[in-house]
DNA sequence: CTGAAAGCGCTAACAG
DNA sequence: CTGTTAGCGCTTTCAG
């Protein structure tokens, strides 16, 4: 059973290839009703498949959109992948799926591969700051659209940007916790997860001075400066946070909002090293709700991304022919669930810690240091 | 800058297209060192990149290898898809990721398609009993790698499979139970996990007659048989059998295997939704180690499969041409890994459950039920 | 309304 | 050792 052709199919239903491939093109406009019929009977009979690579020779393009994401070893990019996929089959697309790993050069060279494998476009969810080792492809016609990353003031025109609302999301974490009464709050973040970071720390300023709270008097954490974690190495970050700040700091907060969930769940993890209890010690407050976020004890707190109608976004800014505005953003309202992370603070501040058994092995020392002031 | 081509290149060598052919196809030894440079020189200047498509058409063949999962959203799944992306970007190749949510006809659809796109090989993680639907596409030649689904008698013989030893799997998180002291045990799994609950459990039941306990004595939980459960909703099986075995049964379990991580976690928080406690009350031990069970509270004791060892060996049987064995299986050992979610039983067995507040709001009444008896 | 013809960029005989 | 040649399967003007 060898591949059938357009040929093959244009003999069997008595005309000739160009009809076919007018059929298959949707001309149908430009052939009998008969003929047509004709046709369609033999493509069914013979059991015709165009082939991909003949016709993306021919055109250029195909049917193809790549999606770039940190790692699906993270549970929140594993999840939105999926959501991508369910869109793009929808309409006759296929994803081509890479790991960045958050390093620069690795996302310029698959953003070019893509590119010369003809990909409609490209899903890109980075979180760098910048876009200029990109500027390259985009100029030469690349479809991007940017998850996850609020477009940046030196963005090319073209690229169209999806995420949150992280300045909402921010807010509706903080308020939440300030709330519930809490008054020493603290964000942590590793330091890569810049763009998004600006947004959400500022949210969370924003509520703090709501109520008149002052930011720049909390124990901030901005993550280790020089250490290039991934993405999955996100829960470490959280947990390396916890340990610094209920070591060595006199006031430790009574509240914490993370910059994603996994630094969430690391920071709980790290609270449960040093004997401290998520929810009624310490108020935790993730971001994303990754499907993980519910099963843990006690249940996350956090600021759900609607991924799925991201994902249907995103890929329509990559599929639309149509004249958009170029340069578009397109941002979604985040919502809060409330869980069991967070409660009131303890009366009488955080306790002491619990056990003093936190082995140092757990940490390498010289990774370990607090960041006060301003983030930006 | 519109694209180069290999013609361009051939004349700015002076040479003709068909040595430049070569030299990228590696038949060096057809040519002089001194025209070899000088095309070498030519690519380079015109940054010349052969065109995939051209290439597979007259090849018929790509250097993609396709990966079908059940779910990336699973972090299991997430993670391996890493790993192989990783091994594949090793040699040259690139990966194209697909979800099959379990479904035999996507499945069958997705293999077709891939297929037809040329790609050199699929990798397959399926839990499906039979390979039936894909015995067509087996026979007309695709090189089917399948991952976490020992081989089955019924199988193609050109299918090599790669997985952990099931058995010796769940004989090691069966006997580090029972060496705890535990007495009363059971097996959870959603009824899909078709192929691998064999193993496993089997191994199960073989720690359990080491010590003389008798495993068709225990109540076994086989999940909701006509219930199809997708991978995500691995953790609501988990939580469902808690639910289940814990408000019903009059002797309830001191320890708990389940069959994968995420049902380990759903369990967990079905227990907790009891007031019961992972660890002191009752035992679990989950399967896969994934990210998550090292951040859970407690953290998870599992079985561990070792992702990277197996993405690189399954990789290798795709791509490998030469003259293998057909019809391999390639089976690793697992690891117990030991953490805080298992404990010697409570004296006096498992407490009653300590709060009332079971929300039958949580449950769909009419799902839930206990499967006694055998699983084969 | 339908067909003939000319490639897209590359590879692999087969000649020189 | 190198060049000529004939397509892979499809699309798309451009004529009928």
């Amino acid at each position: 059973m060898g591949r059938v052709t357009i040929q093959q199919v244009a003999k069997a239903a008595n005309v000739s290839p160009s009809t076919v491939s007018n059929l298959l093109n949707g001309r149908t406009e430009r052939m009998v009703p008969a003929t047509r019929e004709r046709i369609e009977a033999a493509i069914a009979e013979l059991g015709y498949r165009p082939n991909r690579a003949a016709r993306q020779l021919r055109t250029g393009r195909t049917q193809t959109v790549g999606l770039i994401v940190p790692s699906v070893g993270n549970p929140f990019w594993g999840a939105f992948a999926r959501e991508l996929e369910v869109a793009a089959l929808a309409v006759g697309c296929s994803v081509l799926l890479c790991n960045s790993e958050r390093d620069p050069e690795r996302e310029r060279r698959y953003v070019e591969e893509l590119w010369e494998d003809g990909v409609r476009g490209i899903v890109l969810c980075s979180s760098l700051p910048t876009l200029d080792h990109l500027a390259d492809v985009v100029a030469r016609g690349l479809r991007l659209v940017t998850f996850d990353r609020p477009a940046q003031p030196g963005d090319p025109d073209s690229v169209v940007s999806v995420s949150i609302d992280n300045h909402v999301g921010g807010f509706l974490a903080g308020s939440h916790l300030t709330s519930l009464g809490h008054e020493r709050l603290t964000f942590v973040s590793g330091s890569l997860a810049s763009v998004n970071r600006t947004g959400r720390f500022r949210g969370f300023c924003t509520a703090l001075e709501a109520v008149d709270l002052d930011p720049t008097a909390m124990p901030l954490w901005t993550g280790f400066e020089d250490t290039p974690f991934g993405d999955v190495e996100a829960a470490e970050v959280g947990r390396r946070a916890a340990h610094a700040l209920f070591s060595g700091t006199e006031e430790p907060p009574t509240g914490v909002v993370a910059i994603n969930d996994m630094t969430a769940l690391g920071f709980c993890r790290g609270l449960r090293d040093q004997g401290l209890r998520v929810g009624s010690d310490v108020s935790v407050v993730g971001f994303d709700d990754i499907i993980l976020a519910d099963l843990y004890d006690p249940p996350l707190t956090t600021i759900r991304q609607p991924i799925a109608r991201m994902a249907a976004l995103a890929l329509g800014e990559v599929l639309d022919d149509g004249d958009r505005e170029p340069g578009r953003s397109v941002l979604l309202r985040p919502e809060l669930v409330v869980r069991e992370s967070s409660a009131p603070p303890p009366v009488g501040g955080v306790p002491e810690r619990r056990t003093a058994e936190v082995r140092a092995s757990d940490l390498r020392a010289s990774d370990v240091s607090t960041t006060d002031g301003a983030v930006r």
